[in-house]
Order: C-alpha cells, then sequence, then structure tokens
DNA sequence: CGCAATTAGTTTATACATCAACTATCGGCA
DNA sequence: TGCCGATAGTTGATGTATAAACTAATTGCG
C-alpha cells in the first residue's frame, strides 16, 4: 500500500481524515490545475474563462437571452454577471439589446466577432482536451464522467438549483 | 443510451465534441458545485476557503513558514498571497515574523486563535464530507481518487510546479 | 384603479487570482 | 570594498465571486 499521492503533491504531513476528504480535494485540486490550462488558452484570445463560457452558451442558445438566464447557466452569481456582460460588450463580443413587451429585461446577444472567436478557439481547444485528458481510455473517462455525475446528484438540491 | 446528464444540467443543445471535453467539464462544474459548500461552511467561521488552507498548511508544518512557501503549496499565486496573509492577521488567526538571519524572509505561524477555529471546524466538516460523498461507495472513491490522480498526471509538468 | 409583492438588473463593498513592475535584502565576485 | 544578479516580498491594475442593498418595471389583487 503506498501513500496518496496528493497527500504528497500537497506536502501533507498527516494522512487524510477519510476517503471523502481525499476524493473532495482530489476534485478541487483536479480542476484547479485544469482551470489554469484553459485560462491561459483563453487569454490568447482576449478571454477569460467565464467570458468564453457565456459566449458558448450565447451560440448554443441561437437567439438572444436575457442577462439572468445567462446567470443561471453559469456558476456566475447574479452581481457579477452585470460587469461581466459590460466588459464582454465593451471588447465587442457581445451586445446588449433592450426588450420592449418588458422594459426590465436586457437581453444579450453574440457579435459576429464573438462567434468568429469562438470558431476560432474550436481547434486548439479540443487538442487541449487531447494533451489533458488524451491519457485516459475512453473507458477510465466514462466512469471519471459517471462517478463525477453520481457526487453532483445530490449536490443539485443542497447548492439550491438557480434557475432550472 | 441516454443523453448524457452534463448536458440536461447546462441546458446545452449541441452534444459534448468529445468524452474528454466532458469529462474536463464535468470535474470543473463538480469542483464549482463542492466549493460552494465548502466555502459556506468556512464562512460560518469567519474564514474563506484560501484563508482555510493556510491555516491548514501552518498548522500541518509545527513551526512558522515563509511566506511563499505557503503560496507554493496553495493555488495561490505570489502577489496574491501578501492580502491573503495580510487578512488572516488582521483577523487574528496568524502572526508575521521576520526572519532574523535573512531579513528579506517573513515567516508566518498561526495563533491560539487560529488553531482552535481549525480544531472547531473538524466535526462539521468531517461531516460535510459525508453529506457531498457519502452516498459513494468506498470503491467508487477511490477509483474517482484514483482516476483524478492519472489526469492530473502530466498537469504537473504542463503547469510547471510552483515550488516541489 | 391603485398599491403591495415580484422580478430584472445594477451598484457597492470585500475577497481573491493574475500579471507586471517595484523595493529590499542577500550572495558572489572582481 | 563595491557592484551585479538573484531572491523575498509588496504594490498596483484588471477581472471575477459573493452578499447586501438598491432602482425600475411589472404583476396581482382588493
Amino acid at each position: 500500500m503506498t501513500k496518496p499521492k496528493l497527500q504528497h503533491e500537497l506536502k501533507k504531513k498527516r494522512p487524510f481524515e477519510s476517503a471523502e476528504e481525499e476524493a473532495a480535494l482530489s476534485v478541487l485540486r483536479t480542476s484547479d490545475r485544469l482551470q489554469i490550462c484553459f485560462t491561459r488558452l483563453f487569454r490568447d484570445y482576449g478571454l477569460t474563462s467565464s467570458q468564453y463560457n457565456i459566449l458558448r452558451i450565447l451560440r448554443g442558445e441561437q437567439k438572444p437571452l436575457p442577462i439572468l438566464e445567462i446567470a443561471n447557466r453559469t456558476i456566475t452569481v447574479v452581481p457579477g454577471i452585470t460587469g461581466l456582460i459590460d466588459r464582454l460588450e465593451q471588447a465587442g463580443f457581445v451586445t446588449r439589446i433592450r426588450c420592449d413587451k418588458d422594459r426590465r429585461v436586457i437581453y444579450v446577444a453574440p457579435t459576429e466577432r464573438g462567434l468568429e472567436t469562438l470558431t476560432a478557439l474550436e481547434p486548439p481547444l479540443a487538442e487541449l482536451h487531447g494533451t489533458l485528458l488524451g491519457h485516459l481510455s475512453h473507458a477510465e473517462l466514462r466512469e471519471l464522467i459517471r462517478l463525477l455525475e453520481k457526487v453532483r446528484e445530490p449536490l443539485n438540491d443542497v447548492v439550491s438549483e438557480r434557475g432550472a
């Protein structure tokens, strides 16, 4: 039985209290590492991870979305979304459109430039996915996805889905 | 064959490009959800996640650590660590100690209050781990840990370990 | 109709990540 | 002895997460 690798990675002196703790820290640590790589790629295209996610959502929808609907689909909390859209608009990736029927609502739509940037990002992003996760077999990836899904299952209640 | 659940969670219109993409997004999404829960618990004790991690490291070490050594063991980038320690010190959880031999170095040590807070956090934290991950079997947890370790394996090179 | 409760979105304030640039100290070396 | 490069840490600027409080428009209901 070898010492857990994460314990060594973190230079942790004490062993983990439980398998649950080790698993939770593994998820957080792995996510941080992956995030660093994606962030770097997006930055080459003038985007942050949050901004990229919003553009992806808008492209997927094919039609303008109200601001709060966008917030619902990201981890972004409501107040944060305003500045996020501000910066995306200022950079020319999206535009705000006031709704005529309900003047409280503000729709957001991607610009040509926003869509082009997404397209340009596709090949390097696919390559990065391969680099980061290509060393796992397809079966391993499926199993990882299944386990993470199972982890999230009760979380959706606990966290109280914003939206949905 | 059912549609992937993450695709539904995200209200994603298009399927994933690849299993690699789905796995990467799964890790990020799961991490975010877990983080929210931990953040809430820590906040009840006047700590943020980053601050808790630093206290944990200091307690594990049993002796004062230089500021940059702390930064090395967290995901925290060097400049960010200053304010983090500032706030921990201001809240009375740690103290700064100048090194006599090398006056560039500043050691950080936990205070009594810092250690007490960690101790108080132990039971509720263990309980939270159980709540969040207790529905996975021990074998599933081990497998999840193994797969995430495998994911991180090449990442340590790519990200160029700060420290170690 | 008219007012209260809701809803969409913004503002404000604190905390953190990140990069670039800076200060202060140390070590080596001519 | 005195300077040069390396190292420890901080400062400043931008972007984002989060909570609380706020504005503006809409809806529901007597």
